[in-house]
DNA sequence: ACCCTCTGTGTGATTTTATAACGTTACGAG
DNA sequence: CTCGTAACGTTATAAAATCACACAGAGGGT
């Protein structure tokens, strides 16, 4: 599905959470395109696994994990944390979803299949979760880390702020 | 743990935690520092709150709020949470000492005094951590949150990896 | 068909991290 | 000294994450 994929440019970076779009066909893209990538690589998207997926593309939010917990108790599904953090763990690992470190809380990834590693923009006032690109091992990070001999296998990059709807309701 | 004494080669972007340095001296300039910091603008730097950047200090690592409250109780100070987490809140607060979040633990500040927006280097085999700068708001992320009028105000910057020290040792 | 293994699921219990609520003490301004 | 506030101590509880173990179902080999 992702043969659309579009190149990650700067204008494009400007991140989805933020803006109007069409949610439904947001939500639905990007099932299919973990469905037939599951497929494609022999990963398992079992229906704990896609009802997870779904709800988080969902909301365009970061959601806990006990609050994924009670949406799939209410789904039918088992209730205890375990089944929560192991569909959240499979999602994460696969790339399908991202773990916002600040919050201890996840959201659907929105930049499906792009080879990435993600910056998120965390609104303080309403929670929204918007996702960009970050190249931070380019920039001064990068070098103080080549500088020490350090070798970066993974960033967190997450700013934490004011969104624009935020910033206009309350321009404090 | 590691004798093992690495050149001090220094670019100034190198962090300092994962080299040797005269450590007894780090320490006393550290808490010298936060001392004159909080006379001049008014900030009381308590016995606990002292003594919790002291350790901080000591350790070039991040520790829990539990190890920290272990050592607090250890040292006659009370030994409930909230005791730890109130002295945290107020180092941190004051830039005394950062949290990271992948980690759920604390590091005392490397850079005293320097206005700065840390970034992080955590081994993520020995949890080493080391302080850099970071200037997020400077590249990709600053143009998207630009973008998408989003304002920072704070960003958290961690990158996972492997030390020198580890990555010498398990070079898998 | 069968057995076997491996992965995923369901559940109870527990650990780890963090806050709420409330009374008491200590400090500084007046 | 007296008052108001900031810091502290304690009990209790919430929120986040993991452990341990049993069972179910899919696939492979025979």
């Amino acid at each position: 599905m992702t043969s659309n994929t579009r190149p990650i440019s700067v204008d494009d970076a400007a991140p989805i959470g933020f803006q109007k779009h069409d949610h439904e066909n947001c939500v639905e893209t990007a099932l299919a395109a973990a469905e037939s990538r599951c497929k494609e690589e022999g990963l398992r998207l079992t229906p704990v696994r896609r009802k997870v997926l779904e709800m988080l593309l969902q909301e365009h939010r970061a959601l806990g994990a006990y609050a994924i917990l009670d949406r799939l108790r209410d789904a039918g599904f088992g209730s205890q944390p375990p089944v929560a953090y192991r569909a959240l763990d499979f999602l994460v690992q696969n790339g399908f979803v991202h773990k916002i470190e600040r919050l201890n809380a996840f959201v659907a990834c929105s930049h499906p299949g792009a080879a990435h590693s993600p910056a998120f923009m965390i609104c303080r006032k309403c929670d929204a979760v918007a996702e960009a690109q970050s190249a931070p091992a380019k920039g001064v990070l990068g070098a103080a880390a080549r500088a020490a001999g350090f070798e970066i296998e993974r960033t967190v990059v997450e700013a934490e702020g004011l969104c624009p709807d935020c910033t206009e309701k309350a321009p404090k």
